[in-house]
DNA sequence: CGCTGATTTGACAAGGTTCAAGCGAAGTGG
DNA sequence: CCACTTCGCTTGAACCTTGTCAAATCAGCG
């Protein structure tokens, strides 16, 4: 009798299929310092990292000493999910950093007799792969306005329903530059074009309110970057 | 005895674990004349295909009217892999195309009882993500010559050990244009440049003759945009 | 041969990079 | 507590690449 109290009220130890979340949530919390690495482009792929809290950017090095910022990592963001041996980038906390880490090999016994873990894990990759052609097609924007509004609408994740909105930027604008392919100088004039017009102001150095949601979407070039809504699509081409 | 002579000679018949590709080699060739698409975005997502003959590419139209081109597409990769219920972007035949369609229910019911048949989707899956993120890289390149050389090298796939090879260009000028982010004039520009330097020479309209890897491979940043070449990479800032 | 569509080439302007300097906040050490 | 340094950010001016517009050239095709 006790006994199903307990477990009737603390769903969490029921005895259900694990998820991919209750098997991190298994696990204990590490901290990261910013500035601090979570793997090294080219370590060896031993683990699977689920974040937690706070921000980190992806990137990788190239030869000329460039560095190119894949994307930028947020709480629910799954890291080094992939087959192959060796991470393909590096990570990198930006603010302070709360992640779970998971084995790959302890992850892969447990698929094994649950298949329905790899379901999950290739569902979040698909999520990315989307991400990542998203951010593709955010990327071959022209003009520094259009990367930049883009980006910002990125940032505010699926928030866009809001006329006005407060955003984090916790990266640096080097941060931003390497993201989408510019200079520092021009993230900075473009922000400071943008605030001109009033579709954004900088709050603190850290942080932008999104003053005019709906220029700023016109801006970006009128297509929102989230996935989500694009599905709502309608054909247009469908009969060309 | 001769039954067993047979299944000894024809490996294809033999009652083995099936294949991912031994699973589509069943389905019959489907054919399509360039300009036709295999499927529009926003479609819903009823079959996988893989190319078994030419170039397709893959692209998104954003609400401007400009076309953004995701890839392209070749024998031997898988198109419409993702567990979305639409399809993201619109796969059109470049030259004549060969290829098989699975359906995808048909897919799922067969890996249900076969769950390496999910592992090996999933790995092609990982594949294309680290591909997504070359490209990111490519896209992430300044000048208009670093990203030729780049898509050039693309290309010419894993043939970078010969010095010298030709390579097929079957898109239009346009389509690496929409490809780069750059206009059709700054592709033909910089061709024309990279012809004058000895580097590369245009063979024909759709064909191009790499005359100088190492230059080319310099050009684009000494960076081999190969995933696979990337494996054997050291950790220059393990120590950083 | 004359059409059409793709490609190349030229001239010019716009926008972004580069180099250089100034600003402001945070942290350090006297 | 106040110089002093540092780092990130902004601003300015000159330069250069690329986009834009326009025209010429080329290739394929009826």
């Amino acid at each position: 009798m006790s006994l199903q109290l307990i477990t009737g009220q603390s769903t969490n130890f029921a005895v259900e299929k694990p998820t991919l979340s209750s098997l991190f949530r298994r696990q204990p919390i590490e901290r990261l310092a910013p500035g601090f690495a979570v793997f090294w482009e080219g370590d060896e792929a031993r683990n699977i990292f689920e974040v937690v809290e706070g921000m980190l950017r992806v990137y990788r090095i190239l030869n000329d000493g460039r560095r190119v910022i894949l994307g930028f990592v947020r709480p629910g963001d799954l890291l080094g999910v992939s087959l192959k041996g060796h991470y393909l980038y590096t990570v990198e906390a930006i603010t302070p950093v709360e992640l779970r880490r998971l084995p790959k090999h302890h992850f892969e016994s447990l698929s094994e007799r649950e298949p329905h873990l790899k379901e999950q894990l290739f569902s979040k990759l698909c999520d990315e792969m989307a991400a990542a052609q998203d951010q593709m097609v955010l990327f071959s924007r022209r003009s520094a306005e259009e990367k930049l509004a883009g980006f910002l609408l990125l940032m505010a994740r699926g928030h866009v329903r809001n006329r006005r909105m407060l955003i984090d930027l916790p990266m640096t604008r080097l941060d931003i530059a390497d993201y989408l392919g510019m200079t520092i100088e021009t993230v900075s004039r473009t922000i400071t074009k943008l605030s001109g017009c009033g579709v954004i102001a900088t709050v603190e150095r850290r942080a932008i309110a999104l003053m005019n949601m709906d220029a700023l979407i016109a801006l970006a070039g009128g297509e929102l970057e989230d996935s989500s809504f694009r599905q709502a699509y309608d054909r247009r081409h469908a009969m060309a």
